[in-house]
DNA sequence: CTTTTATGTCAGTCATGTTGACATATTACC
DNA sequence: GGTAATATGTCAACATGACTGACATAAAAG
């Protein structure tokens, strides 16, 4: 009549240490996330614009249905977000050169401040996440959150 | 005239390194949290669900407020979901022995089933990602994760 | 016996996602 | 040159899951 827990039961302890994992992710990402929220709300902006200009500001001249591909969402849930900033001054939209029915995205000024305002928190927080780890921690982190990315957008990395 | 990209900038590749761990995170978690949601379609619950079902059958006979500080949600927010899964079968509701105000929550073996259905896959997908890593970095994983917690939830780790 | 606590509920609002249909300008192709 | 495909935008309706605020009940704690 062994313990099934007391026993050193591979399969128990596995489990448990997947459980860990995937709680670490839900965890570290509402914590991660919640810190911009707190500056978006003084713009009465949400996540949603908080990604759309991390983006813009991270491949300028991004082309509308690129974005959307990296966000994965509807053209329908962007327009709204989008059309917002486009017209509170936070992102500039240019006819492709080449191809003049798309419609390029750039940060403004004002846009790549509150682009920096926000990120900085961020940058900040995985610095420090960053440094108490360790470097080769920081590799680990890195090839086991590439693991778990879709393998077409792995490529990105 | 150095080149400020061009040069080894410190702080250049600093900050690239950082975004990337930001993408990184971001994208681990949508395509981490994609998957289930299909799932959920078929039982018209959604991701609140998920996260309700997973901490009630991490925790058995929590009590409601501990969950509400789990999840960091309102009660008001909570209790749409949680009712809909009482109702449905999927989670029992016990009096308290010692406060008989609380209502400590437990999955039945229906809930349970659910739940298995939905880790498996997160287990599964993390797993593989843990193989390519290698153990070493899946210390380094936790470790990071573990940093981007803010303190208090922190010690439950 | 009064107050605090744990929980639930009603009502209204907001942010962000969805589908489906349709419009416009531009490019690509035969 | 004419037609089809593409990039983008827009309107409308709807679902989910957050929020705030107010109020209700039962049990515990003082």
């Amino acid at each position: 009549m062994t313990d099934i827990k007391a026993a050193a039961n591979p399969l128990f302890l596995r489990d448990e240490e997947l459980r860990q994992g995937i709680e670490l992710l839900f965890f570290a990402y509402r914590d991660f996330t919640a810190e911009g929220d707190a500056i978006l709300d003084r713009y009465k902006f949400g996540r949603a614009h908080h990604r759309v200009i991390y983006f813009v500001g991270r491949h300028p001249m991004i082309s509308v249905s690129d974005l959307l591909s990296l966000l994965r969402i509807t053209k329908q849930s962007l327009s709204r977000v989008l059309g917002q900033l486009v017209r509170e001054g936070f992102i500039l939209q240019h006819p492709g050169p080449r191809d003049r029915r798309q419609r390029l995205l750039e940060l403004t000024p004002k846009g790549r401040e509150l682009e920096n305002l926000l990120t900085e928190k961020q940058r900040c927080r995985l610095a420090a996440a960053y440094r108490m780890a360790g470097a080769e921690a920081v590799e680990g982190y890195r090839n086991v959150l590439l693991g778990l990315i879709d393998a077409p957008d792995r490529l990105r990395f």
